[in-house]
DNA sequence: GCAGAAATGATACAGTATATCATTGCTCTG
DNA sequence: CAGAGCAATGATATACTGTATCATTTCTGC
């Protein structure tokens, strides 16, 4: 894990570049998202910010930050967990590819990683031919992570 | 689609097999999502069931059933649309596979097929290789049928 | 400064899921 | 067949997730 500083000026950067403002209460909700490996849901963060920042977010608010998050590329929703996580890639120069999540159903850590163009032709192809469209690639899979897995055993 | 009652006969014959009983209860609420392509809530099956047989189940009621119902491997619980749609291999052979899924974002229709081994056995080194473990492969694509794609286009 | 747009606040509510304790009904044994 | 024990369901309350709507504040460009 990076500086998280130097994660929030990337973020900024690439907001500006974009057209968008990356502000104060934005800014929290990525910090916090930032903080953690775990991945948290819109009240999870609605907690967070208060106890970082001591500042309030009714759900309305919390739910349009995260979703221009996600519109920014700054951060992934997860629907297998219904949480959110940032996104892995915010400070690098590559471009983000279709991204995959390992996440630990016991301890929500998430771990993202690219998929495997080959997975996805032959997931493509597999869509087709059944008549569907695949619309979004995103894998999200259900797994342990080691140390809960070692827990576990 | 195959004859519903013939289903059902082979779900009652399947949970006998493993020492449980397929109520009546449970067999309305199988029967609803059998009579469907499409994917549905607990709450649309409360409302299914009482329409289709006036019969009125509590939520607590309803998700025990979509549990039970799913331990018996009739039906599959869909994360990415907080919904529930009946097993395609219920009356056949064959064991069942790891079930991929493709769920039209826009009605809800699903088509159930069974994960290419190939690309298992890929997911799995995958998540190896970052020290996760797969709990389940169970994969839910984000798709649009062929019907909502022609309305779209 | 001012108009218009973007962002946030506030209130209410819809939809999804679980906790807890009570009651009913089936099964098995004696 | 009685009655114990367990499986299934009922009932009530509540927590969690997400959206609709309208008002207010803050920023931007002129
Ligand atoms: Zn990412
Ligand atoms: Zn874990
Ligand atoms: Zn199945
Ligand atoms: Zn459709």
């Amino acid at each position: 894990m990076q500086d998280i500083n130097k994660i929030l000026d990337a973020a900024e950067a690439s907001c500006s570049a974009s057209g968008a403002r990356l502000t104060d209460k934005r800014k929290q909700v990525l910090s916090c998202l930032l903080q953690s490996q775990k991945a948290q849901s819109a009240y999870d963060l609605i907690q967070g910010v208060k106890e970082n920042y001591g500042a309030t977010m009714q759900p309305t608010t919390m739910y349009r930050i995260l979703d221009f998050l996600e519109s920014e590329n700054l951060i992934h929703k997860l629907q297998l967990a219904n949480k959110y996580i940032y996104c892995s890639h915010i400070s690098c120069d590559h471009s983000h590819e279709v991204p995959q999540f390992l996440i630990c159903n016991s301890c929500d850590r998430v771990v993202e990683i690219d998929v495997n163009s080959e997975l996805i032709k032959s997931l493509t192809r597999t869509v087709e031919q059944v008549g569907y469209t695949l619309v979004s690639p995103q894998l999200e899979l259900d797994c342990l992570c080691a140390d809960c897995a070692a827990h576990a055993a």
